[in-house]
DNA sequence: ATTGGAACTGAATAGCCATTCAGTTATATT
DNA sequence: AATATAACTGAATGGCTATTCAGTTCCAAT
């Protein structure tokens, strides 16, 4: 905001408020303005930079424990956020989304093909990075429609308000995730729509998604798989998901009969893309993260500290190791 | 104040706050403390260094006219005070009373004695001194009181003021300022406990007062003097006066009836003070401002910037040049 | 001079922050 | 262990600040 305001003006003002502690009423009494006036001379204070605020650098994330995680799996960047102790995972979410933005936003390019997947915790995320930077993208939603409600950490949503914040535009998957068979999904591919954005896939620069576990899945919470459906897929080694494409412990896509049902980013799609960043905050999702990962499913990691801990407790390498959950090691293709 | 608040905490917030620009009750929810603990946190941040404020310097002061006064007239010291342009009084008042006070602050000694006088200006400037400085000072009042009344402009309610901001003690003149006659006055100086304040009066270190005109007396709107009583004055010479001591274009006072009836410090003794502060602000007394720098009464100035330019423009040096009002130029003593 | 748009203004007020209060927890002392 | 004292805590709230609104002023282009 250009103003006419004098610097000799505005340096009173600030001396009188900042220097000298009197309050904005009393700045206004001296400086002969309204109280309102002398809010706005503060404002042009520190935008000119008379007035400047600097901050001890605080560390918002846990070296050691990046460390950790780079050296017992194979993962471009790690990014474990720390938060306070205690804290309920919602408040881990927010945490973890509001610092992740802040440095996975230069991981995401300033045009190209962005990828987008659902969850709370890429919505957290995508919520905080920064507002009309110049970026100019075509976003495109990894997955179709859970169900027929739209919510505010439905990709659908993210996407349109990524869009909304940075110019570009967004590609919708006007389908449903799952469909009821093969036939449906691929009369639904064959539409010229759909494979506008399944072409985008393949060239994708980057995409943003969440992982689901087995446990607590979204599908099930939204009345789209049953807790039967979960058992099948695990009798079928499926130890966790993204964008409705389920992976075994290795993170190679397991063959069901949901495979060629889902709509969605394939993962053989994702490993190509270069920049895949998963945010999965919280310690409950530690196998499917680990099996992610060794599937080269994604190349940047963001985490809570928990959540790093619990990854690391089962660190041991492709195929090997314990595993706390009842995920057998039966795996296809 | 000494808290036990980790400087991880205390940083986490600050970079929150300052940095993100979250607001309180959003750095509440991630530090996992409440809003007010917020609060507490980011005063401890700006107290350990942790959070730094600066401002550019502004020059509060009119150098250029503190040069020139210096040049026109024999003062030690002069405090022209930058104001709003056209400002009312009252707001000038104010503003040379908040600025005057940092540089008439270290112009008053730690210990000793200090003779103070009452006036709007006095008061403006006394109640923004700094609290509680380690300064201990035998506060004394300079003049009796103008009439029943206590204002908060009155000498009695600053020096109590004073000492409760510094410690130290307050010693009053429990006398009216004006007093029927000699005889009345002698008897009161009589008293054991008017002396003792006189016998300061004569080893004071500093002392602060206003200067009074003939225009727009206090003592007539008080009801202690008349119009009459103020023509009378003048044609006696009287410019202006301090402590209800008249004094004529040159400072020295006027021998008048009311010389004898008034119960304050006297000139000569005002004139052996090693530091006197007069605060002057407005361009009205500026005859009389200019006669008690003459008289060498004052070693120090404290003025806005329209009085200081009224000051210039009768600069003319003792007992010569023009002046503006009918006093005449006739002087004993 | 007229017109149109941008910048500015203070009053009102919504929203945010600092302080008070009453109760709790830590620390030092017996 | 018992007690006293100081430091801390969050809910409530009063006070302060930022923003909205409905004009007003300034400036550039007719």
């Amino acid at each position: 905001m250009n103003t006419r305001y004098t610097d000799e003006q505005v340096r009173f003002a600030a001396k009188l408020y900042y220097v000298d502690g009197v309050n904005q009423s009393g700045v206004a009494r001296l400086v002969q303005v309204s109280q309102a006036k002398v809010s706005r001379l503060l404002a042009v204070a520190r935008e000119r930079g008379i007035v400047r605020i600097s901050v001890d650098d605080y560390e918002p994330r846990n070296g050691d424990l990046e460390k950790g995680l780079r050296d017992a799996f194979d993962l471009g960047v790690a990014i474990v956020v720390k938060t306070a102790p205690n804290a309920p995972g919602e408040v881990v979410r927010a945490t973890v989304g509001h610092i992740g933005a802040q440095y996975v936003s230069p991981l995401i390019p300033d045009s190209g093909v962005l990828a987008i997947a659902g969850g709370r915790a890429v919505r957290e995320l995508a919520g905080r990075l920064p507002e009309r930077d110049g970026r100019r993208l075509a976003i495109v939603q990894a997955m179709g429609s859970i169900d027929s409600s739209v919510g505010t950490e439905d990709a659908i949503e993210l996407g349109r308000s990524l869009v909304q914040r940075w110019g570009g535009f967004f590609m919708t998957l006007s389908t449903p995730a799952f469909v009821p068979n093969k036939r449906t999904r691929d009369s639904f591919l064959a539409f010229r729509q759909i494979q506008a954005v399944w072409e985008r896939f393949t060239r994708a620069n980057a995409a943003l998604v969440g992982i689901g576990a087995m446990e607590a899945s979204a599908f099930v919470a939204r009345g789209v798989l049953t807790a039967q459906d979960i058992d099948e897929l695990k009798k079928r080694g499926a130890t966790g998901e993204i964008c409705g494409r389920f992976f075994d412990r290795n993170g190679d896509e397991c063959d069901t009969p949901w495979r060629e049902r889902v709509i969605s980013i394939g993962l053989d799609a994702l490993r190509r893309i270069p920049q895949v960043v998963a945010v999965v905050p919280g310690a409950g999702r530690a196998h499917a993260v680990a099996a992610a990962i060794r599937g080269r499913l994604i190349k940047t990691l963001v985490i809570d500290e928990d959540g790093a801990r619990a990854l690391l407790a089962i660190k041991p390498a492709r195929g090997a190791g314990k595993s706390t959950s009842g995920t057998s090691g039966k795996t296809k293709r």
